[in-house]
DNA sequence: GCAATTTTGGTACTAAAGTATGAGGATAAG
DNA sequence: CTTATCCTCATACTTTAGTACCAAAATTGC
């Protein structure tokens, strides 16, 4: 597209100098007569060319283009992920049904109510419980849970 | 800055003008006597004056300024920074006394602890909690931690 | 198949948590 | 001054949590 448009400028210059041939013509006869006015005959044409170089350099030329970078600020939500921490949940070395213990724990639940969600008697979540505790090293279910959360190993 | 560079464009322009006046008056005379000479003349003049439009144009044209505008992204709130939920916290229309114990059960500190800590008796913590527990609408500490937790009034 | 671990469950006991109820002092609002 | 709320503490009781110790299936790894 623009090499197209800058083809379409120099064939007007073109057509413009093939006027300008003829006119010069006319005017070097109109003029070289009175010798005197040789002077001004070559001003008009300096002058002339002078702007038509302007008008075709400001229509050819490539623009110089400065670019001028805007920062636009655009506030981003904290993803809030939870993401688990597997280092720490391994160091603690918990077996899968402590895990399961510890999750239900957490959600609030008793002992009764893990026992009754996985199908066990309250003896076995007490077992679990128990060795829980051992292997976080607490002293109760609230500690589970504030330690839990603290080292992000459940949501 | 850019307007003192356009303007010492212009007066070097003046300066190629005024060297050119004498410079062509000294071609007119040696190009004149022969009269066929006079179109090679007129053309050197008009090319000469082309050109000088066109490197007066490119220097002195203003440049395009493009705005490219750039994307930042900015996370307002870091993930960690605890926002106090005051709302749910009027709902619940705990004293100042609950809320000082649901802070601490919340850490998992025991009756005993949290007593000791507020230099009060077992008993009062006990009554505290089960009155925190009748607002909050839960039956353990647990829940409370849990439902503290989910509510953001607690850390 | 054997050893190690996991998972399950029990009993007995202690400790802590939680409920119910009452009550006295402090404080603020009407 | 009275009322209401808050804060404190106590007793008596029930429930749940937690510990200690034991033991038997089930599963896994070599």
């Amino acid at each position: 597209m623009n090499k197209l448009k800058d083809f379409r400028h120099v064939i007007l210059y073109g057509l413009l100098l093939a006027m300008l041939i003829f006119a010069l013509k006319w005017l070097q006869w109109k003029f070289v007569l009175v010798d005197n006015a040789i002077d001004i005959y070559i001003g008009a044409i300096a002058l002339f060319f002078t702007i038509l170089g302007i008008w075709v350099a400001s229509h050819i030329m490539k623009p110089k283009v400065e670019t001028l970078i805007v920062e636009k600020e655009i506030i981003v939500q904290p993803p809030e992920v939870f993401t688990l921490n597997t280092s720490e949940l391994q160091k603690l070395n918990l077996n899968s049904r402590e895990y399961e213990v510890l999750q239900l724990l957490a959600k609030g639940h008793s002992n009764a109510d893990i026992a009754a969600n996985l199908f066990l008697s309250v003896s076995t979540i007490k077992t679990h419980v128990s060795n829980l505790y051992f292997k976080m090293d607490v002293k109760s279910r609230t500690q589970a849970i504030t330690k839990a959360k603290q080292l992000k190993i459940i949501e």
